[in-house]
DNA sequence: CGCCTAATTGAGGTGATTCAACTTACGTGG
DNA sequence: CCACGTAAGTTGAATCACCTCAATTAGGCG
């Protein structure tokens, strides 16, 4: 078990079928060694064509695009265990950029290593495509909690990181590290950061969770998805026994 | 060149390298024979598990999400050669529904017919989940769209499928057939239907586009794609002579 | 202490919503 | 051939959610 700890990303591969040891050894033999990137750099930039895949080990990562007037739209919150780009591998060009928004820790796999994975081993291919389609089902989430209102909209996207952060063990009880400004979660959910930092003073006066910047504690659970109307639905979860437990 | 004709869905996939007599042969061999779908049915449906893709091969078809206060958000609108939920295949549960919004032809691939193609063919199955991440390109897209304003966001739609029916060669000159009402309009961007309308006024006003609630007809597409802050990169549609030509 | 960044507050403006009415087009039956 | 019903599109008026701008407070940190 030396070399780069892949526990996280094994979690989120074993969510639906438990993978062999073989399975695990071959990614392990084919990830890089890990390192560090500090916050509010530029990792993948939009318009290249990578030859490897990052996966994200530690921090919050993000995806972007910047709009006309300057202001930037994040499409996706990368949270450890995730792969922040496996989507090259098949679509060669990246559309968008990868940026850190904490401190990060990452590692890579070639993607002619990966090709190879792909070729030898249907099942970790399928397991590897699922990964690159949770993110568009959760796109998709996000679309429609755009049409949301913004108290709703944030409820939901806390709502999000927490079940996600839960199953790759980064929750402590009902809180979760989150060491993020209102400005980003301003460009996450496209609302201006004046009117963010009114809705979450709403849910805090509502008691559903509380946020000083730094740390997520949620309050109330069922209040907190109810106002959200946070289905984890598209988060493909399968029989998890936790995760039902926590959404009970 | 019996049976269901996959023409659409080939110029869909060879965007980025072409297909081999014999991947066409075997994807010819795997598919059923077309069958019609009236307009304004549910045919896959949340919750559930296919045991076969579909493929749409003419007409309009959507995936949407239902609100808590009854609105339906539509995430997608599918034209033909787009498989509707070939993501099914890895991920199994449909999180979403997908819908007609027009009397449609699909056709239908076996989930083992199409695992067995992942497992002989690594590259066709890198092609296929190559198309599974173009709808993730998409959606991404569209949640930059929906921090854009009304106008930019109707425009933006229309510029995306008409280089998407173009690709499918189903423009004719600088018009498309497009039979949708302004509520389904309404629906897909997030706003209510009196300000489709009101948008829509706009866009006729400023000589962009002609809409008849039948058929499109850009009059300025270098002003709509201003307008709409356009860029086809998230398509990727790779070095499609012809689509260079439409954007230059 | 003074500086910087993030968070917070207030006031005024605007884009989009809601609701209700009216029109237009089209199909169906008397 | 007209009377009617229905669905889609259009319009006006009042309201609301969120925005912008500007000022203030709070919290690290050299």
């Amino acid at each position: 078990m030396d070399g780069t700890n892949l526990e996280r990303l094994f979690k989120r591969m074993e969510e639906r079928k438990a993978l062999s040891a073989a399975q695990k050894a071959e990614l392990q033999s084919i990830v890089s060694a890990p390192f560090a990137v500090p916050a509010g750099k530029d990792l993948i930039v939009e318009g290249t064509s990578p030859s490897k895949s990052t996966l994200l080990l530690e921090g919050y990562a993000c995806r972007y695009t910047i709009l006309d007037d300057g202001r930037r739209q994040i499409t996706a919150i990368q949270v450890p265990g995730d792969f922040v780009d496996l989507h090259s591998l098949p679509l060669e060009l990246m559309d968008h950029t990868v940026a850190t928004l904490t401190d990060c820790w990452f590692c890579t796999a070639e993607h002619r290593d990966l090709k190879e994975i792909v070729r030898k081993d249907a099942d970790l291919a399928l397991s590897l495509w699922r990964l690159t389609l949770l993110d568009g089902a959760m796109h998709r989430e996000w679309i429609v909690a755009f049409a949301m209102n913004a108290i709703e909209h944030v409820a939901h996207l806390f709502c999000e990181l927490y079940v996600r952060l839960y199953v790759v063990g980064l929750t402590d009880g009902a809180s979760f590290e989150f060491p993020i400004t209102q400005n980003v979660l301003a460009e996450t959910v496209g609302l201006s950061a004046v009117h963010v930092n009114r809705t979450l003073q709403d849910l805090r006066a509502n008691r559903l969770i509380a946020f000083d910047g730094l740390r997520v504690t949620i309050l109330d659970w069922k209040g907190l998805r109810e106002v959200g109307k946070f289905d984890p639905k598209h988060l493909h979860l399968g029989k998890n026994r936790d995760v039902a437990a926590l959404l009970a």
